[in-house]
DNA sequence: TAATATATGTCAGCAATACTGACTACATAA
DNA sequence: TTATGTAGTCAGTATTGCTGACATATATTA
């Protein structure tokens, strides 16, 4: 057998523990500024999640979430009331509501953005472009199954 | 000046949205074993924590999971009192608890791996092992910051 | 058109996870 | 001996998540 050092065990096992870590960490870093808006880590998610993927269906951001429709009610309908977020009826299903940051959640997000991208940008710094390429597509692999 | 595109502000935001998502979808995999032995997310993290940093001491599970000793404590009584997970005295600091799965933790920890363990191995067998290492290296400098 | 299915929203109650503040016990270090 | 560091605990509260039931509007199908 052809010896696949970095299929074996241990190395997945670490892999799995370093993405928690990494994903604690970077998600940790913009506590202040959240705080600042009265907003916690439901909130960080769903705005990222909307920003990425801007007039996305609220079934998809069930999904994606991993959550209930409930539970991301009263989230979302914080942030709508904030005006942070918008939704606006499905052209082609008017029974889906699109989902849009406003201009003042463009501009949180960005707030949010610029701290969680110092250390995403230190990380990448010291690494050449091709592993950056490589991380991004051994991201998506891992989320495409 | 040179146009390092992988650094450019939407790759990086990308980026922070894949992380999100992978960690969402790698750590709801094993929501079924997970449920059948009473755990929630709050185990799992600290069960994995723990799984590849064996003889930790709590403090530095605090610091790692960022989250306070009342909430870590919970959650670990549970665990320990499971015999999931067990402490022992530091033998050069006495104050010290340091914290090791116990056979049935490993036991229940493999579970989880195997599962979690799927999705990521599908994502490598489409990778060459240089884009694996690269992979882990850059979630190791994302970490180390 | 009428019946059915789908997308979203809402209400009520409950469970899990996390927080703050205050306090204790014990071990180590100054 | 006194001060500091590590861990544990108690009490109360906030946030995030769940289930079940039901409502509304729109789309699809018979």
């Amino acid at each position: 057998m052809n010896d696949f050092l970095y299929l074996r065990e241990n190395n997945i096992k670490e892999i799995i523990e370093l993405m928690l870590e990494a994903y604690t960490e970077s998600y940790s870093d913009p506590y202040e500024i959240l705080k600042k808006n009265s907003f916690g880590r439901a909130h960080h998610r769903l705005i990222c999640t909307v920003n990425a993927n801007p007039g996305m269906k609220v079934a998809d951001l069930i999904k994606k979430l991993k959550i209930t429709k409930q539970s991301l009610s009263r989230v979302l309908q914080e942030l709508i009331k904030d005006k942070i977020i918008s939704q606006s009826k499905g052209k082609i299903d008017g029974r889906q509501r699109l989902l849009h940051l406003t201009e003042k959640g463009e501009k949180i997000s960005e707030e949010i953005f610029s701290i969680q991208k110092e250390r995403i940008l230190k990380a990448f710094k010291e690494c050449d472009s091709q592993e950056v390429l490589n991380f991004k597509k051994v991201l998506k692999k891992i989320i495409n199954n």
